[in-house]
DNA sequence: CAAGATTGAGAGTTCAATCTTC
DNA sequence: GAAGATTGAACTCTCAATCTTG
C-alpha cells in the first residue's frame, strides 16, 4: 500500500523534529509539575521523597544528587528548601563526619504517598492515550537518546 | 490462564513510563544546550534569535513571549542578558509607546547562524538513530500529549 | 479598564571556589 | 590530595504587583 511517499518527504524545516520532542516533553512535565503541586509537591522534591521511601533509610546528600543525576550543590539548596518544608531533616552519619544525610519526616512520607497517586493517576491517562505499539517506539528512541 | 487478575500482564513498576520519557527528554536537550553552548548560546537565546531572524524584522516582547510559551516577565530578563551579549537591542515602537520591540543585532544574525548549524548536525545524528517509523509513533504520541 | 513592560521574590539549576574531613 | 558539603554568582523560569499607555 504505500509507496514510499510517507518517508520521502523531505520537509524545507528538518529543524523542527528534536524541538517539537522537547515541547512535547515540556507539556508532560508541567502536567506532572500540576498534578504534584496539587499536593503540594514540586517535582524535584517529590523525587527525593521517592528515593528515601524506595530505599527506607537516610540517604547522604551526594548519593541522592547521583541518584537524581544532578550536582551536589543543587541537592543541598533542595534539602534547604524541604527542610523548610518539614519533609525531611538533616542528620549526621556517624561514620563519616564530612557526611550530611537526608531523613525522611512523617510529614515527608505522607507527601510522598500522595503524590504517588497523582503520578498514578496521570499514568492512567497516559496509558489510555498512548497505546502499547507506541510506547513500545518510545521505548527504541529512548535507549538510541540515551546515549 | 490468568486466574483472577487480568491486569498483571503490565510491568510491575508502571510508575515509570512517564520519568523515563522526561529523563530522555532532558538527556536531548542537554546534548542541544552543549552543541549551542559551543558557539557560545542558549537554548532560550538561540529560539528568540531564530524567530527573529524567521520573521525578518523587530518583534515586541510580548509578541516573542507569546510565539515561545512563556510569561512576559520572562522575555524581558531574557532579552536584558542578550542585549548584554549584544545579540539584540531594545528599540521604541513609535505606533504603540507602550511597547519595546527586540531587533537583531549583526552579531546575533551570525550566532543564529552557527547555532542553525549546529541543531542541523544534531538532527542528522537524530534521523540517523531514531528512524522514519519510530518518528511517525514519536509524531502520534506528541499529538496526544498535546491536548 | 486592557495591554505592554518592568520589578521583586523565589524555585530550580549549574559552575567555581572553599572548608572540613577522610 | 580527594570526597562531602556548602556558599556565592549566574541563568532560566514563574508569579504577583506596579507603572505607563491605549
Amino acid at each position: 500500500m504505500n509507496s514510499t511517499s510517507v518517508i520521502d518527504e523531505n520537509d524545507p524545516k528538518p529543524d523542527r523534529t528534536i524541538f517539537a520532542l522537547l515541547h512535547a516533553a515540556h507539556t508532560l512535565e508541567a502536567k506532572v509539575g500540576d498534578a504534584l503541586a496539587e499536593v503540594g509537591l514540586s517535582m524535584p522534591k517529590f523525587a527525593v521523597l521517592n528515593e528515601l521511601v524506595t530505599v527506607g533509610k537516610p540517604l547522604a546528600l551526594s548519593e541522592l544528587a547521583g541518584r537524581l543525576g544532578c550536582v551536589k550543590s543543587n541537592m543541598t539548596q533542595l534539602v534547604d528548601r524541604m527542610e523548610t518544608d518539614g519533609l525531611v531533616r538533616r542528620v549526621d552519619d556517624p561514620a563519616d563526619r564530612r557526611a550530611v544525610k537526608a531523613e525522611i519526616t512523617p510529614e515527608g512520607v505522607s507527601k510522598q504517598a500522595e503524590g504517588a497517586r497523582q503520578v498514578d493517576k496521570l499514568h492512567e491517562a497516559f496509558g489510555a492515550v498512548v497505546g502499547a505499539e507506541d510506547r513500545a517506539a518510545l521505548g527504541r528512541m529512548l535507549a538510541a537518546l540515551d546515549t
